[in-house]
DNA sequence: CTGAAAGCGCTTACAG
DNA sequence: CTGAAAGCGCTTACAG
């Protein structure tokens, strides 16, 4: 186990003093391109490794990003997290990051973990439930935080929030299937009493209540496993149900594959929308139709939106909406 | 910005030396109960957050584990990197984590930055096509890696490789299809020359020249989209195909939906058998053969091998195989 | 443009 | 069982 040469060794064989090898390392301008360009040859010819410890001991930054997120198994999310930190890597950050698994304890560890790991900011979309000081230890830490995706706080000043116009978006999906003959529609999936939920019913609620419909729902967990298994209690409750905008589309992938199970086809008399427009809405057949939020463009814009926070050190505006927009497939067409 | 306290601090306040608090940190057993209960009450009155990057300066630990993956958006690897980043955190490890996307250059860069982060060890399903020297870096840092998934690096005594046994696996899927009286059964999907596309087309081949059968093979990307593809090309050039294998569960989930679009069912003409049994092969409709590898197993597997490493000092063994078997439903039998 | 010096917040022998 | 001292490898004013 030799040790790793330091600043030091590279400084006395270039012939220089240790400052201007930290100099050198900043990318300072200050530096004369001569003596740079002998520096990093010594760096290179002694493989010298740069120690973000030691560096952030001394300036308390070390170019990590936390990221915290209540489900990583949902491709929305799995998309999510790994454009951010995709993006991250190419303006230099690194990310630590954490499932929170939909579980307020494991959500306060992952907090506390990642303030000791010393990170520079920290993205959450956060789990439901949790208590009113979750976020509190962040506050005291005065790390830059993002809420995305989800606000559990409300002090939005403190940690901006940016999602997208999910109300919209689903009054979008309504219409539509109102306008393609649609009249007796269910919304299925999203757990009761969520505020996610809630902005993703509202569109439906506003649009059926405006088309005099009555309006059906069916709350449960958002996963394809609740979807297959949806299909047979809600046509058991509702036989005629001809239209069906899920919470989102795991819950509608398994809602035709449940449907399929029983026999059902969905086309003209049964018409499905989604939401989240995942990759594998294409691949479905027939293609589902699904209310499209641009995840990998929302996180790019996450990326952005933060960088220019530790930049420039004014806080983004309170809240942000990305607009959704329907992509109608075969699912709801024809 | 006001300055966090710092064990100094805390020492004061419990009117302790800074020593103590530090083994009080370290739960060290010889510091009195008394002593100990007075620091953390201390601790508490202050908001003390302990400070890593102090600690990892002076005995070069952090806590910290580097992930780096090659294709995060695969369910598969989701799921491996999800559960390794849980039971790690079970027991007081965080996680950086990488996407390397396929992509030699990215990789590069995470592995040299995880190395600059001072990460205590490295797990890495790595990318194909990256130089010979990829891991030559991880060498000289002389950290602890685990390559899982798949070996790129022949130096197993140094990287130690562990996966599953994926040539057993596709033997008996093979035997699976030519027992349901499957004759003329394809393999779809894999990049050609891949050592895991060899792997899991290996048992594959074997068993058709054990039964006189001649192979068709149609290597491609691991992606439903492929699957969605490669359906039309296979039954254009193969139109009496009665048997598949595919690569892994995305391209046989594409497949079904690519010969749903032409009309073809998945059943007693047409059998399929995926690769990996991700959760979604029970929700597809008929629901989806797949030999199954259990990955959160294998995660689980893979933290407790990496922690006995580390708290032994003992490298685990060169190369280690968890078993799989084939989990026969709806889309090949009947 | 470069160097000497202090210090970031811990851990680690070493005394006592 | 507890304390005093050194040092991990950087960055950061401050001189020159």
């Amino acid at each position: 186990m030799k040790r790793r040469p330091t600043i030091m060794d590279v400084a006395a064989r270039a012939g220089v003093s240790k400052s201007t090898v930290s100099l050198v390392l900043q990318r300072s301008d200050q530096v004369k391109p001569a003596t740079r360009d002998a520096v990093k040859e010594a760096m290179a010819e002694l493989g010298y490794v740069y120690n973000r410890a030691a560096a952030q001991l001394r300036s308390s930054s070390a170019g990590l990003i936390g990221l915290v997120i209540n489900d990583l198994r949902n491709p929305f999310f799995t998309e999510f997290a790994t454009v951010l930190q995709m993006s991250l890597a190419d303006r230099g950050y690194s990310c630590v990051i954490g499932n929170s698994d939909e579980t307020p304890a494991l959500q306060a560890r992952l907090i506390a973990s990642m303030i000791e790991h010393g990170v520079t900011a920290l993205v959450i979309s956060p789990t439901y439930g949790a208590p009113d000081d979750a976020f509190d230890a962040l506050a005291r830490a005065e790390l830059p935080v993002l809420q995305v995706l989800r606000q559990t706080d409300a002090r939005t000043n403190l940690f901006p929030f940016s999602s997208f116009d999910y109300a919209s978006g689903s009054a979008e999906a309504a219409r539509h299937l109102i306008g393609q003959g649609a009249r007796r529609i269910a919304f299925v999936g999203g757990q009761a009493g969520w505020a996610i939920t809630e902005e993703r019913m509202s569109g439906y609620l506003s649009e059926m209540a405006a088309a005099g419909l009555e309006p059906r729902v069916f709350h449960g967990p958002s996963s394809r496993a609740f979807g297959v298994e949806a299909a047979g209690g809600l046509l058991t409750q509702y036989p005629d149900t001809d239209g069906i905008i899920c919470f989102n589309d795991l819950v509608a992938l398994g809602m035709m594959s449940g449907l399929a199970r029983l026999g059902r086809t969905v086309g003209p008399d049964l018409r499905l929308v989604g939401f989240d427009d995942i990759e594998e809405c294409e691949q479905a057949w027939p293609q589902l139709s699904s209310v499209s939020c641009d995840i990998s463009g929302f996180a790019t814009e996450t990326t952005a939106r933060l960088l220019r926070w530790l930049d420039t050190g004014t806080r983004p505006e309170a809240e942000t909406r990305m607009p959704v927009n329907l992509i109608a497939r075969g699912s709801s067409l024809g």
